[in-house]
DNA sequence: TATAATAGCTAATGTGATTAGCTAAAAAGA
DNA sequence: TCTTTTTAGCTAATCACATTAGCTATTATA
């Protein structure tokens, strides 16, 4: 056969026509087109046609982005490493719109597979918050807040919706700065025992 | 004519459809047949097809927003305006969840007239944090903070995204507070004079 | 009353997803 | 090596929905 494709190489550049042709160029035929192929051959790759084909493409992007904030994490702890977390994303989604917009296609696919797919970085989070004085409760809001957070924020900041001129850079550190500050107000202050067992999702 | 029907009657049909059947059923098809009309109708009055449509459901969606969110900060000031609002926030995207989708389809629609939608909601954060220490940048940052916090969480939530066990409303509680702290830990140090002009969009 | 405007209709077109069924290359087994 | 099976690609056909063109009857207006 003449083209070779398979799932990788066909995500791959799902992702990259995302990300450089908006997510509305994600069809089966741009796709197929770009890769050198006619669209109905793309359904021996997926046989479950274009929704199959997003769902995966959002996992390879959770899967991108989780890799990225570990990294990010690496040799830092605390709010170092909190930083360093939360700008890899907001970078991450700035440098790949189309991609990030792909990931937030939670409706269309049961929750199921999105939820173990947004586990990574969460288990990073923890990992992270581990160091403070909390409670696993306390930690479960704080991964939601800051879950909350990256997400409207790059999605705004990605659609262009901080339409003033002050700084989006500087708003972001500030939001970051704010939370932490408000974080570092429970420690010390509370038991850290609780009989809330830590599960998976958050 | 018999069917009778306006923007606003099409609209306030696409919006319940979109909450009731979810928004990937707010076609011109579906929308038609609800409204008992043939879908080509539908072009007297959206001249501008389905994107249009959209556009205008997302706008019908701020509006609206706009205006629950400024009832619930009557007659409330500082941290329990803005709690008020947060929540005015969350209970509409829980109670809107088509809609609410179709409000963060910026990027389809150009900019501006996104900014402008957004903008009644903004006005509304701005008069709360007048009664803060805070100079206008600071409050810029802010209202961009929350922003992203309420448009993020509440679009996990619901996309059924966080997956713990632990209540839902008890995090969104404990995020809105530990913001607060923060922003709390801001006052009184800081000089509230500034040479930058606020802007209307935030 | 006569005329114009318009909201609805049907019929036709276009685009993209999907399905059915064919074919030749590759892989597997004798 | 030769035969058989699998499979990745293809073409042709179908379907769904958006959209356009052009008709018609009702409403509004002079």
């Amino acid at each position: 056969m003449k083209a070779c494709l398979n799932k990788t190489t066909i995500i791959e550049m799902a992702a990259k026509i995302a990300d450089e042709r908006g997510i509305a160029n994600v069809t089966l035929k741009v796709l197929a087109a770009e890769l050198g192929v006619k669209s109905p051959s793309l359904y021996k790759h997926f046989n479950g046609g274009l929704d199959e084909l997003n769902k995966e493409l959002m996992l390879y992007g959770w899967h991108t982005l989780e890799s990225k904030i570990t990294k990010a994490a690496i040799g830092k702890a605390k709010d170092d490493a909190i930083m360093a977390i939360c700008y890899a994303y907001r970078n991450f989604a700035a440098g790949h719109k189309g991609l990030f917009e792909a990931m937030q296609w939670y409706n269309m696919y049961q929750s199921e597979e999105h939820l173990q797919a947004t586990q990574g970085m969460i288990s990073v989070f923890f990992q992270v918050l581990d160091s403070y004085e909390l409670n696993e409760e306390q930690k479960v809001h704080i991964v939601r807040m800051f879950r909350g957070f990256l997400q409207g924020f790059s999605s705004i900041e990605s659609h262009g919706g901080y339409g003033n001129p002050l700084s989006i850079n500087d708003s972001f550190d500030f939001a970051l700065k704010t939370i932490l500050n408000g974080i570092h107000d429970l420690q010390g202050g509370m038991e850290n025992e609780t009989n809330f067992e830590r599960c998976q999702p958050v």
